[in-house]
DNA sequence: ATGGTTGTGTTACAA
């Protein structure tokens, strides 16, 4: 069971490079952020033409969540539960699989502070109540997205220039660290410790010719998922392509599971 | 150099 996530930046202007990618690496699941789209007009054909079944979570012009498997999806819930007056469409769960997953769109939060810093430490809190439920059935989970959180400095190209940054703040990092201590693995750390591991890069200044990027996409695992974790990685390919998303994706192996 | 680039049922704002 191989399980990615890829923030696209707009699922139609990428269609090319979303396709290219499910056909060259037949991830079982792909988790999946800003597409930027209403539901009404997003691409099924496309997707489904690979042998993908979709769950969209559309918001028009920013946003947006999906989740593609090859296998039937069940149980979806639609936005993050706890705030019946939060319209961002940033959340989207359901059963597949074998496993519970969920395509998460974190608040990126700048300017800091500010009330953007304060809607992004708001749905954190949030997003920890609900996985602590969601560990508590004991069952295969995978949270997975775009964090918009650099976990640590290993996680920053120049640590100091960001320390002030909505991603890198210590709050963020605090939530962030409350939600992975309910008991979550991070899928790709528990295998690549290592520096220079990147899944953004900033489409301004070069920063992909100069390798200046930031780790924040992440595949966080329950107990019942990470025991079968038996490889992760980046694949910084299609950062590299023309017309490329600002993310690459992120993925994990999970053995046994279907 | 308060810059740079990409996306939007675009033309102001988010990332």
């Amino acid at each position: 069971m191989k399980i990615a996530t890829w923030n696209v930046n707009s699922i139609r202007a990428r269609l090319p490079r979303v396709t290219e990618w499910l056909h060259d690496n037949n991830p079982e699941i792909l988790l999946v952020q800003e597409i930027k789209v209403v539901d009404e007009i997003f691409p099924r054909e496309e997707i489904e033409d690979l042998g993908y079944n979709i769950a969209v979570h559309g918001q028009k012009t920013y946003n947006g969540v999906a989740i593609f498997s090859k296998f039937p999806i069940e149980d979806v819930v639609v936005g993050l539960p706890g705030d019946d007056n939060d319209d961002q469409a940033r959340y989207l769960e359901c059963f597949t699989g074998g496993m519970r997953v969920a395509s998460i769109y974190l608040p990126n939060g700048n300017p800091a502070p500010g009330e953007k810093f304060e809607y992004k430490l708001s749905w954190m809190k949030r997003l920890i109540d609900h996985a602590g439920k969601l560990f508590n059935q004991e069952e295969p989970l995978v949270l997975g997205g775009d964090f918009n959180v650099c976990p640590s400095d290993i996680d920053v190209y120049d640590p100091q220039r960001w320390e002030n940054d909505a991603l890198c703040r210590s709050e963020s990092r605090e939530y962030l660290r409350a939600l992975t201590n309910i008991g979550f693995t991070n899928a790709l750390r528990a295998l690549n410790p290592g520096p220079g591991q990147f899944s953004y890069w900033d489409y301004t200044g070069g920063a992909w010719q100069k390798d200046f990027g930031l780790l924040i996409d992440h595949l966080f695992l329950s107990p019942e998922a990470s025991d079968r974790l038996v490889g992760s990685g980046i694949d910084k390919t299609p950062r590299g392509k023309e017309k490329p998303s600002d993310h690459t994706p992120v993925w994990c192996e999970l053995e046994g599971i279907n």
